[in-house]
DNA sequence: CCAAAAAATGAATATTAATTCAAATTTTAT
DNA sequence: ATAAAATTTGAATTAATATTCATTTTTTGG
């Protein structure tokens, strides 16, 4: 019995190090990189330091590798969900379904990505991430506020919620920046501005032919 | 003559936290926060560490100076660009232009807010972020094939291009489930995930008035 | 059951960097 | 020109915490 693949103890070395790495991503997720002593993961995860270093041989190894791996298996199962479907409809309707699903049951570990992030950056403090993200919510506001008045006024058709067109310019145009930011040959600037909008006020996929997706 | 506005002592005094300001975006841009030190930022900026302490109590207030100054000035200039145009699809292409020009002009402040973010989070060091980065650079990559075999297929329009297609569809999805994470309450989840694609899919203006825009 | 080997422990050490403050310098007023 | 006041300086202090390693505990093989 018990030939389950490993030698008994590496076995047990692997679930004691995956249970250093599930205390380590708790508190990392709470409180950010730097506001995460090894005494506390040591105390959580019901190690003593010292063996900390068994395993990784310093605390910013153990965030790397933390954070690479859920970047790859959060990469992976996007990719599968690709990979499930034959029809490119269906494919992103897959990728959406599974992304939901991803952040649903990571939502502590895609803290760890993106709250820190998305533009409000590490937790100094509540109360000043919560101030930057005001600012975020009120220029999403703002942009809310046009959406809706478009749309009342039957300039726009209505094919989302205000609120969601107005993160999804706000959010494309910012990723879109971004990769031209970081690399300007691969990704031209200026043609963007006009595409950035045709993704909105465009259809992909022919109206006629909408019916089949029903 | 010198009466212009302030006290000279005042204007002094301004001009130089403005020069310390300056200084410190550019380090914490580069480097990062926890990454740049009170002596670096002193040294950069010419005064002594001591003098730091004139100006701002601590490191920290320092740092949220200067994140909270460019949100609110980024955040104006976004107001106002909405706020210059009458028409809402006008207004529309004015906070793009402006998002890219704010973009181009703050390329390190805009690091400062995005690099350490998008996913990579703070800089440990170059090798990993990229490591980071080459990740999503590949998620990418697979939902763009997705967009380009489907528009070869003729299963798509091609509104855009591929590449800004994947980018807009990862971000979108990513930017409205972090707005549910944020308040699952007032932005509810399971709805998102059909009316996401409409973004896509659907025109947001009526085709056949499409012309109205060129 | 026993002793040698392996693993775990956590108090002590080392490091890094934020902050302070007595001394030096510059500015202002007379 | 002089001295009081204000400002600036940066070496020394303090604080926080990552890492080490001598000691203790547990496991293994005979």
């Amino acid at each position: 019995m018990e030939t389950d693949s490993l030698p008994r103890r590496e076995r047990e070395k692997a679930r004691q190090r995956r249970e250093l790495l599930d205390a380590a991503l708790e508190l990392f997720s709470e409180k950010g990189y730097h506001h995460v002593s090894m005494n506390e993961i040591a105390q959580k995860s019901e190690f003593a330091v010292g063996t900390l270093y068994k395993f990784f041989k310093s605390k910013e190894e153990l965030y790397k590798t933390l954070m690479t791996d859920l970047a790859n298996r959060f990469h992976s199962e996007l990719l599968e969900a690709l990979e499930a479907k034959e029809d490119e409809i269906e494919k992103l309707q897959n990728w959406v379904r599974v992304g939901g699903e991803i952040f649903r049951t990571n939502a502590s570990a895609i803290r760890l990505f993106l709250t820190e992030a998305q533009g409000a950056k590490f937790n100094l403090d509540a109360k000043f991430n919560s101030e930057l993200f005001e600012i975020h919510k009120s220029k999403i506001e703002s942009l809310k506020a046009v959406f809706a008045s478009g749309i009342q006024k039957g300039r726009f058709i209505k094919i989302a919620d205000p609120t969601l067109l107005a993160v999804a310019l706000d959010s494309i145009t910012r990723a879109s920046l971004f990769l031209w930011l970081d690399s300007p040959d691969q990704y031209p600037y200026p043609e963007n501005t006009e595409e950035i909008l045709n993704i909105l006020f465009k259809a992909l996929i022919d109206p006629t032919a909408a019916f089949r997706l029903f």
